[in-house]
DNA sequence: GATGTGCTACTCGGATAGCCTGTGTCCGAGTGGCGACGG
DNA sequence: CCGTCGCCACTCGGACACAGGCTATCCGAGTAGCACATC
């Protein structure tokens, strides 16, 4: 899975405790964790495009949430990020084997395939069933001093 | 994901097919779903490599199963053929940031860490659960005579 | 006819190229803000 | 002093190189079986 994913799930989590209706530029959000900010804002395009972020051009410009913490689900983001299709692609071999047809969708008929697409339901509905908004909650339980060290943060990171 | 798990999932199915103590060779899989001989090999010496098959050289030679099917899990092979590392692979980049440690564990402590595991888990769950016996018996009922076809593929089969 | 030996053909195993998806970087289009200028 | 205009700096957006891993292929090491010569 890409590496992209991750940066994108931290930075929109980094967003929920931005100010609110200011937007956080790629830069300041890349330099958080050090990250290239060119590449960074590479993926936020994605999610931008995605309908996740909204984005500003021109000064005092940058990413903000385009919907409630609540409306965002885990499994978004990495859709976004890994894009739609599932890890697992049933290509079909049965078709080329003995007694295949090819008009059949194995993808629908081939025990492998089915196993497969059950098994990454499950992690899809994981992912679904996890918003932005419970991440949130968990880590101001935890450190509740993220929302002010987040804050602060894009406050004094240059750029 | 590799498109290998996909061939080495049938081939391993069909082994189960194989007449019992009779080593299949990789050129009578390949030729079963016209796949490129080289290439199926190389994923099934990563499956002999990984204990679930049992290679013999020579001739009458070839693969067959190192274990009965029941002891044989989906998810098996797909480390076999994927490698163990997860999917989500968390670089930790917290530490990076504001506040950030260089002593502490991110995988057992970020929030975003934990969830992409825990659906990992569901995922790896799905799969270790399914063996290639519960395939075999799957297909079996669906398709009577798939047993009889593979083994007379195999017999048919050049090579 | 039985047996030992050498050869042959066959199969896996790893080493070797080609391509395609990320990874990383750069510059241009568009935009809001700020200062200067005029009324 | 207030309004308007022009410039400028800033930011996203997409186009451009680079790399690592998956895809595909080939040739060599090892081995089982067979044919043949010999006893």
């Amino acid at each position: 899975m890409s590496e992209g994913v991750e940066w994108a799930l931290h930075s929109c989590l980094n967003l929920t405790w931005a100010p609110p209706g200011e937007a956080v530029t790629a830069a300041k959000l890349a330099a958080f964790y050090s990250l290239p900010a060119a590449y960074l804002n590479k993926h936020l395009q994605a999610l931008a495009r995605a309908g996740i972020l909204a984005s500003t051009s021109g000064p005092r410009g940058g990413f903000r949430l385009a919907r409630p913490p609540e409306k965002i689900t885990v499994m978004d983001v990495v859709t976004a990020i890994e894009g739609p299709e599932e890890a697992f692609r049933c290509t079909g071999i049965l078709a080329a084997g003995p007694g295949g047809r090819t008009d059949v969708d194995y993808r629908a008929h081939c025990v492998i395939s089915q196993t497969m697409a059950e098994a990454e339901l499950a992690w899809r509905g994981h992912l679904a069933g996890r918003t932005l908004a419970d991440l949130k909650a968990t880590v101001e339980q935890r450190f509740p001093h993220t929302p002010e060290n987040t804050r602060n943060g894009f406050a004094n990171a240059r750029a």
